[in-house]
DNA sequence: CGGCAAAATAATGTTGACAATTGTGAAATA
DNA sequence: TATTTCACAATTGTCAACATTATTTTGCCG
């Protein structure tokens, strides 16, 4: 006689994944690729009618965000996307610095040849983007490149650490590596770093991931 | 128009933080004083009565302490207080190394006369708990010590991290600090970190700050 | 015409009720 | 006796209504 219910409970059975997780990836989404821009207030009702759930779920992804650092909650106002200030962005690079070179030091005592693959295969293609200049895939390449790094790493507090920073960073939708020459420097450092890892020499691994960083630190301020 | 006023002016400044905000604060306290101990659950109800509010506030501060790692969230089933691994403790360890040095090297490059005055202080006055063997007085006056270091970088995100990594260390409840000869080795080296800042030596500064941690994971593994 | 104050509007903060899910334990069966 | 089933209880997930606060509008007065 009657119908299913509704379309979200049976959704909800197949995933096993909370309204909140949905709402939050969801906000996460906008606000990385800037449908909510920088200083923005996120509405809860109409991100709320626009997702298709209640202002509970929204205000639990917003709280979950805040802590990520990509919203900030004033009482009794709202919340509002971050926005960060061009010391914010060195200081994020920094941290991230310094975690891309123990992670990239503790891949290369692990030794895995599966992900030592991996990576050199992220090194080829992203070669391939360098040349034909296609920056969106090598964008793409590159973020895939450091989460393998940072997964590989089994450290799960860093790595989980090494990606939030990486999204906050995001907030202020910089472009810094634009022109074929500058995805080109990029990359090597990639190959000096995956040799590194190959060698097993996690101090020099752990260097060449930290300086990566704090290279791309450089192209920022010069770009400026 | 004559009782309403004060009535609203107080009512006003305890609404001035949002009770989301007491709520979170007062479970953060709860889980690192230990009441709620590893792997519990936390439990919605009991828990909003207990405080005196009701669930919403109760679930937000959860979704907030879960990005903080100091607990879990399991669908439909409810969040835990975090249980680390000897692993993951280590791992906390390095990375709060790490960012001690960062922020030591800001200090000393900040080079600012009343820090520099205020940190003394607590070296001397951990000195004196040290030889009284007051373990409680010493590891408040660690804390505070730390923190002023941490908010003195003007590093908001690396101190915030430093912080936050810090109370989820607390989580395993550790013992490392004991005895009077302990507490002098480590305030040995609070006194060297303070030295090298005085000079304004960022580099040294560095290896001391990030040292000091690296010696008291050292001393965690000693002592097992 | 401009500034200020009070009302109207719209947002956030909080709550209690209801729906859905999970865990438990008794009863039935092999 | 061991195992499976099923109903009940407890808890989490979600929602809509209510309370409070912030913002905007409006109207009054100088």
């Amino acid at each position: 006689m009657e119908q299913p219910r509704d379309i979200r409970n049976s959704f909800v059975k197949l995933r096993q994944r909370s309204v909140v997780g949905e709402v939050r990836d969801e906000l996460e989404r906008m606000i990385l690729d800037g449908e909510l821009p920088a200083g923005e207030r996120l509405d809860e009702i109409s991100l709320a009618v626009r997702i298709g759930v209640s202002r509970g779920p929204v205000r639990e992804a917003a709280r979950s965000l805040e802590r990520t650092g990509l919203v900030r909650a004033v009482a009794n106002e709202g919340v509002y996307v971050r926005k960060l200030s061009f010391e914010d962005v060195l200081e994020l690079y920094d941290l991230r610095s310094m975690i891309s070179g123990y992670l990239c030091a503790r891949v290369a005592e692990a030794g895995d040849p599966a992900v030592l693959g991996d990576l050199r295969d992220f090194v080829t293609k992203m070669q391939n983007a360098a040349e034909l200049s296609d920056e969106t895939t090598y964008f793409e390449l590159n973020l895939k490149f450091h989460d393998e790094i940072a997964a590989a790493s089994g450290a799960s507090r860093a790595s989980d650490l090494y990606q939030s920073l990486g999204k906050e960073v995001r907030l202020m939708r910089l472009k810094v590596l634009t022109g074929a020459k500058s995805l080109a420097v990029s990359n090597d450092e990639h190959r000096e770093m995956v040799d590194a890892i190959a060698r097993g020499d996690a101090d020099a691994a752990h260097m060449l991931g930290a300086q990566h960083h704090i290279n791309g630190k450089k192209r920022l301020l010069e770009s400026r």
